[in-house]
DNA sequence: AATAAATTAGCACAGTCGTGATAGAAAGAG
DNA sequence: CTCTTTCTATCACGACTGTGCTAATTTATT
């Protein structure tokens, strides 16, 4: 029999490249050649595994809302209650927020996600949101002084996650586009002023 | 003497063509022919006016501006105090964020413009971050009961001006990028209710 | 070693891209 | 009318794009 490869690890390898090559020379520059050589390979080995270049896109997708869910989960596992939990949850939060080169590139990679599925709706969109939106409950949950898991949470709660998620999402924008005008300190600084402001607010 | 055109005028119509183009095929898609055969004319005569592609993408990036800009004065000077004021806020505000076709088109722009200032820096990416914080001073200098014209502002209102300049790019993302998730009368709901918080929050 | 299936490389094709260059058309001034 | 300058159309070039296709290579099994 043949030689055999794992086609997932493959596929996850070659995803990896052009994750590369998108954060290089944007979203327009991965093209499929550009996309192999990043990867050592030659385009036909790329199209066996991706036979249309929307697939390698929707891959793409898929595999950098893993890593940022990955990262966030490591986050909350680190912890055992060792940090003052503002502390904690700003720092959390902050994963979500392009504060260095690592999640400046992530959120590059949303951004080119995101330009591709104009052209033509890309698979695993959402998903990213509702997890952003559940970790924002649990958040605003734990600061407004509750305990235990968020279930049939109080609706003030509800409503400043909502709120937090905005702001949060609003400050990623800042970071990205005007970093000149909002530097990371700062940006670190307003989120940890506005989480200060949620227990009370929240809680009532 | 030759045929004369006006240049501004005419460089200005082919800017639109450009606009319209990047709507419908997106920031990729704003080729030299296509764009040239939105606006009925020839590559040809379109290079006459912007000899690159780099000064047509940079004077489209200026139109974009201009437009979000006028739209915002003629609502201030369309308003003579008849709408209670948190209503004329949320008004003027809405203005920034996605929630028609006209709106989300300008947002789809300004992402193709900054898409393409990734790839090389174009002018004018800041200015129009400026006015804005510009604007949601005034909001809340407003807002929190104060009169005339917004200097030396308590520090306080400079703080939730920033807040609310956050949340509103916020409110912006999502509306854009999750629209099935914040359609635009929840986005609506939710500004009304985060500005109804400022008064108290902002005046102290 | 022979075989057969899995994997890879590479070319071909019909497009599109940005830009340089040049020839022709248009139109007001003399 | 002619001239002169502005404007427009068009072709050429080399490079790039996604995808179809085929031939070569690799490798585990018989």
């Amino acid at each position: 029999m043949p030689k055999v490869v794992d086609h997932e690890q493959r596929r996850r390898e070659l995803a990896e490249a052009a994750l590369r090559v998108v954060v290089r020379d944007g979203a327009a520059g991965a093209s499929v050649r550009t996309v192999a050589a990043e990867a050592g390979w030659s385009t036909g080995a790329l199209r066996y595994y991706f036979s249309t270049q929307r697939e390698l896109r929707e891959f793409v997708a898929t595999v950098v809302n893993e890593r940022v869910e990955r990262r966030i989960r490591e986050r909350v596992e680190a912890d055992r209650g060792r940090l003052p939990l503002l502390e904690l949850v700003a720092g959390l939060l902050e994963e979500l927020i392009p504060l260095d080169e690592r999640r400046r590139e992530e959120f590059l990679l949303w951004l080119a996600v995101t330009e591709w599925s104009r052209q033509e709706p890309l698979a695993g969109a959402e998903e990213l949101w509702d997890g952003q939106r559940g970790l924002h409950v649990q958040v605003v949950f734990a600061l407004a002084g509750f305990e235990g898991e968020p279930v049939n949470v109080d609706p003030r709660v509800q409503t400043w996650a909502e709120y937090l998620h905005v702001f949060v999402d609003g400050l990623a924008t800042q970071a990205m586009f005007v970093p000149a005008r909002m530097p990371p300190e700062r940006i670190r600084a307003v989120l940890r002023e506005f989480l200060a402001e949620v227990p009370r607010l929240a809680a009532g």
